[in-house]
DNA sequence: CTCCTTGCAAATGATTTGCAAAAAC
DNA sequence: GTTTTTGCAAATCATTTGCAAGGAG
């Protein structure tokens, strides 16, 4: 370890500057654990309301760009960031947009599985697995809790 | 079997009409495998013209109420549609964007212990995962394709 | 003939871009 | 002082909605 890793440091390193703006933002992202950009501009701005979405939007992919965040795609809607440390399986729930954690050697066998079998080397982080949390289950279907493959069909006449 | 399962049947009864558009894009999203709504318009459009992209985002959603049809998120952008009897768990490479199939066994024990573990019910065709495909890996990296799980993580104290 | 469905145009929501002013180095 | 960064407004892209005309049953 002889790397300088502070943010300022990767910055500087590149010829970029450091401003508050990018603190503020990567401090918003440590914070949230997972958000979508509009979440970390909420939050930014609670401290500093002058800063524009447009800022944090660019400043998200730069952070992006220093490794610094990742982005991962939970679902239907926005993509949302958070720290590589923050190692874990998403869960979503896509009836309540619930999102719940795992670790992710949730997936270490099939990882494996999908290098060896088809040279696909799985990045878990990225991943968000979809499905019915367990208490949408319990709502919806009291009794079928131990099926994982019938397809439920929503009503929607008018 | 008693049960109608034609696209017609599926409509009228539910009180709806058959039309050629909503036959064109059922066709389109049979043949294209997983498409989003504006390559499933592409398709359709080859054909007839005249179909408005709005329509097709339109009988997506109800070809999707209706069970025929279900969409998966492949990551960075829009929904892609695909056919519940083609179940599938897609692999979705972040580097080249191909998109890879494998059978949805594969995720068979982390739905078993999500399921015991959480009490999350895994929808697996509704799952995409990220990950960097053989070509890519190859190309990007000849020597490093056995390491599935170690992260290099920036640091950044505050 | 009666309602459902379509096409168009305009509305919306999310993200991006151009550019001059402000800030970092 | 020079170059990067920011804020704002306008542009863009994907998707949705209102409404009158067209088509299915």
């Amino acid at each position: 370890m002889g790397v300088d890793t502070s943010l300022k440091g990767t910055l500087h390193r590149r010829g970029l500057r450091m401003t508050p703006q990018r603190q503020l933002v990567l401090d918003a992202v440590r914070d949230l654990g997972h958000a979508t950009p509009e979440q970390v501009c909420t939050k930014v701005q609670a401290v500093a309301p002058a800063v524009n979405i447009t800022t944090v939007y660019r400043t998200l992919d730069l952070l992006e760009q220093l490794g610094v965040v990742q982005h991962a795609h939970l679902g239907h809607g926005a993509p949302t960031y958070s720290q590589h440390e923050h190692r874990h399986v998403h869960l979503v729930c896509h009836s309540c947009g619930k999102v719940d954690e795992a670790p992710t050697e949730l997936l270490g066998a099939v990882s494996e599985r999908t290098l060896s079998e088809m040279g696909f080397r799985l990045d878990a982080t990225h991943v968000a697995l979809s499905g019915t949390c367990a208490d949408c289950l319990e709502r919806n279907d009291p009794d079928a809790a131990d099926d994982a493959g019938t397809p439920e069909t929503p009503e929607g006449g008018p």
